[in-house]
DNA sequence: TCTGTATACTCCGTTCAACGTAATACGTTC
DNA sequence: GAACGTATTACGTTGAACGGAGTATACAGA
């Protein structure tokens, strides 16, 4: 399938922060959607640490909670940092893709 | 000043990767092209560190060493791999805006 | 009704890359 | 000869990443 096999830059909090741009959603569906645009998968361990990170930081916020689902959404400083680092990936990205056409 | 700021996602790694894409560099010098390109200091342990696993790895080579510099390339396989993490984090990057503009 | 499966999350322990500090050593410069 | 830049080695700490195990609910099918 076109999974992008991201390896270890398959930076847990990135993954989800870019997830949650989509939509707002709970740690599960965040699980599903980074490995069906992604094909990583994260273990619960990983997701629901790095989701508590997130949390602590200011990026994402709970939403009320409904039935057993705690969905999330990104804050304002959640968007403007993903922005930011987005965009730096993409410089990064091109600027190596442009090194390695020149050998 | 314009430092892409790549935070967490700054996988040194990938970085020492894309450094030798440019050209072949001993370790200090692979240290002051990312710090100049990217914005991001990796200090000696993190440098040496990751150098060596990905030697081990196959990834890059040594080259003689010429006094006491000792300098790496990329092998095939190094650029295979850093075609591939570079095309996909551009994907990953485009698809993360993408969503962001939709905001 | 019982079993299995999907959903959704918590808790725990392990591991290893990342990171920094310190140290070494050589050459040059002031 | 002290200070600085170059270049690397060695060492200890930390915390994110990761996975396994466990908990709990809901729901479908036999």
């Amino acid at each position: 399938m076109g999974t992008l096999n991201l390896g270890r830059f398959s930076d847990p909090p990135i993954l989800i922060l870019a997830s949650l741009a989509g939509s707002p959603k709970h740690g599960y569906a965040i699980m599903e959607d980074i490995e069906a645009f992604a094909g990583v998968h994260l273990g619960p361990g990983t997701l629901y640490g790095a989701i508590a990170r997130l949390e602590a930081q200011g990026l994402i916020e709970p939403l009320p909670t409904e039935e057993r689902r705690r969905p999330y959404r990104l804050t304002a400083s959640g968007v403007a940092f993903l922005q930011e680092q987005l965009t730096g990936l993409e410089i990064f990205a091109n600027m190596g893709l442009q090194r390695l056409a020149s050998i």
